[in-house]
DNA sequence: CTAGAACTTAAAGTCAACTTTAAGTCAAAC
DNA sequence: GTTTGACTTAAAGTTGACTTTAAGTTCTAG
């Protein structure tokens, strides 16, 4: 498979693919006359890749999953640990996303007259007071 | 009160509050002397800023918010209509959060002997697949 | 009155994850 | 056998949200 085929499957640009290489996420390829040849394993790996970065790794996060996760090897603790913290990670994405969902319900179905009063009655004023006092 | 302080307060660095002026999310304050005075209205509205872009706005977002939105104006059409919108979006991040964490809990706990199981296993393919066919 | 902290500007740098460009090589169809 | 489309490389460009730098000005404490 040369790599526009493997990009057209992947749904990716074939630069992408290129980039991951460049990066260490993806093995080089054999080569016929200078052009890469891709195998179904290399696909499988890069819909994982593409996959894993759909869900908001990041593609150092991915490197280190795909390393510890050898494709015939069982699941290994170090992976487990970066699952882990992964796992915690994306519950404090759903919580904040959550928060910020209500909160906009609440300015969006309230019948204040300004956004002074908005900001009173929904509690904003507190989440103000938390944010500047620095958990950046 | 001067930049430094209304950063301090804002848990911000001075440079992003130049930034943002020069974004047009917030006015050109008065100056004593070539320094910029800010007011506790100010503040507010930086704190604001903060908040919202800690919630996943982006500032350009934020910026039609906020022009939507006059301090002392009734939240109008044109910003429910956007926060409808950001709403959607939020739901729909919540729901892929879900996913992915729900996915790296089977792949946490299960006993697959290798990721070609885990991936058969969890139905991974299939959400594979459901990427591969370009909805990027 | 002076040292030094805090301010000013415009412009350049940073990060991630790619894409685009330029200049060239290879392959598939006619 | 030539044209056209797909491939190759290294290097530079993109986006968003800032930060850093450089060079200079102003405020404040002693």
């Amino acid at each position: 498979m040369k790599i526009g085929e493997l990009a057209a499957q992947a749904g990716l640009n074939a630069s992408a693919i290129r980039y991951y290489e460049r990066m260490g996420l993806l093995a080089a390829p054999q080569r016929s006359g200078g052009q890469r040849r891709y195998s179904s394993e290399s696909r499988q790996r890069v819909l994982l890749i593409r996959f894993a970065s759909e869900m908001g790794f990041t593609l150092a996060e991915i490197k280190l999953f795909l390393n510890g996760l050898r494709d015939a090897a069982p699941v290994g603790p170090r992976w487990k640990k970066l699952a882990r913290a992964k796992i915690v990670e994306m519950q404090r994405n759903i919580a904040r996303a959550r928060r910020l969902e209500k909160l906009l319900h609440g300015l969006l179905h309230c019948r204040c007259r300004s956004l002074q009063e908005c900001v009173h009655r929904l509690g904003l004023s507190q989440n103000l007071r938390r944010l500047a006092s620095g958990d950046r």
